[in-house]
DNA sequence: AGCAGAGTGTGATGGCGGTCACGAATCTAA
DNA sequence: TTAGATTCGTGACCGCCATCACACTCTGCT
């Protein structure tokens, strides 16, 4: 069966292929069961908003497939990009159980398969299930961590170079080809966006690309990022 | 009983006058009676700390007197200050939770009465109750929510000023005489260590308090900060 | 093909704030 | 009281990067 973005969409979580280590997904079958019949399952295209920094909990979204940007804005207008999210992961979990508004704005970046559990349901179903909860618990410590993440990058550097290089880092050791000397990456983000993700300016960004090209460190052909030297961006993303 | 640092130990949870309305504090007394059980109540001085980023996560903290200094450093030797966490809070709970190592640095700034449980004691603690797990899986949503409005103060603003002017404001919000037009405010933190808080140097906090004081919106006697102006303040904080 | 419209490259300019350097003031300990 | 250590106040300098302005390149679209 195809939805109307091109996505196959996956009727049943017991029966999913995508489950593998996806941390919300392994549960055991009885709280699966459970899960299933309280879940609404949607596919968006790309661009949708999933929901908006400032609104009140509807409650939670599971990505199954395709991956989303989580953005906090100032009134100003200026936006900080917290975070891309990836399969497997819930958004909207601090927000859905401290009741308080959503802390950022969730906008797809491609055509995404997503499971949505409306508050009340999930809040019954936490507090029904000790496993179930901890489970949250423990994914909450996840973004936590993230988070202070952010803080770190944000706070204690200097450098908007620095800043980037440890983001094209943190992007290489997730495409996880660390056999090879050379990591290619797909840039799924414009440089406006990557200035957003580490507070600094479009033109910042594409300078030092420019820059990081004339010495060798990166090289793009398309949408696509070669690092040859992976050396050099620790460098430039340790100190200094 | 007197502590060596002069604080009134707290012997049982169960009779404690600080309770309150002391986010974990408030338990079932069947729950709170287990928690008795597996927490070992220590006294510490000023400039003492209770765990180091970095460090396997060896339990939880609960603050029940006195304040904590929450930080993250740097190679390069730069330090943010996170949060000043007050009675009630927990400390090191995410690391706790997922078993990562502890993400910041604790270190009291006055003489403190700390609950500490290890975390094997936690764990079992918290997968025997239900109530217990969503209390935690609260307490985790209120530090993810601090760690974003961190993310917001160090990524959305420009001026230093700005972020010291919301970080008065913030305190003056705390200290809640919101009856009289002047708040009065007790500076626990030196220059630096404010600084560090809104990730600027030293000279600059204390430049803008100069300023400030210059143009009659604080003034101060001694450690005590006194806000003149809260209107000129939240003008300094909102844009620009 | 050809035209939006988004995304990218690059120069010029100016200001914020980091850093260094030192002296004044306040606190702490014998 | 005096010495020493922190903390605070302030000037000088200068580099990073935000901002503005505009040209260029690459999409998709009809």
């Amino acid at each position: 069966m195809l939805s109307p973005y091109g996505i196959e969409i996956v009727e049943s979580c017991l029966t999913c292929k995508l489950r593998a280590d996806r941390v919300f997904c392994d549960l055991p079958p009885s709280s699966l069961q459970s899960f299933q019949n309280i879940k609404y399952t949607t596919a968006y295209p790309e661009g949708a908003v999933l929901f908006v920094e400032g609104q009140e909990p509807r409650g939670i979204f599971v990505v199954c497939k395709g991956s989303v940007k989580l953005s906090i804005s100032a009134a100003n207008g200026k936006t900080v990009i917290v975070k891309i999210v990836e399969p497997g992961e819930v958004l909207g979990l601090s927000a859905t159980v401290s009741g308080r508004p959503y802390e950022a704005t969730a906008e797809t970046i491609d055509p995404c398969l997503v499971n949505f559990v409306k508050r009340e349901d999930f809040l019954r179903f936490l507090k029904e299930d000790v496993q179930v909860c901890f489970k949250v618990a423990e994914q909450l410590s996840e973004k936590y961590h993230n988070a202070c993440n952010e803080v770190r990058s944000l706070g204690l550097s200097h450098s908007a170079a620095e800043k980037l290089a440890r983001l094209l880092l943190e992007w290489s050791s997730k495409n996880g080809d660390s056999t090879k000397p050379e990591v290619r990456l797909k840039l799924k983000l414009t440089h406006e966006e990557i200035a957003q993700m580490i507070g600094t300016s479009r033109e910042t960004v594409t300078r030092l690309f420019a820059d990081m090209k004339k010495r060798q460190i990166v090289q793009s052909k398309g949408s696509t990022l070669v690092i040859r030297n992976a050396a050099a961006l620790r460098g430039m993303a340790s100190q200094n």
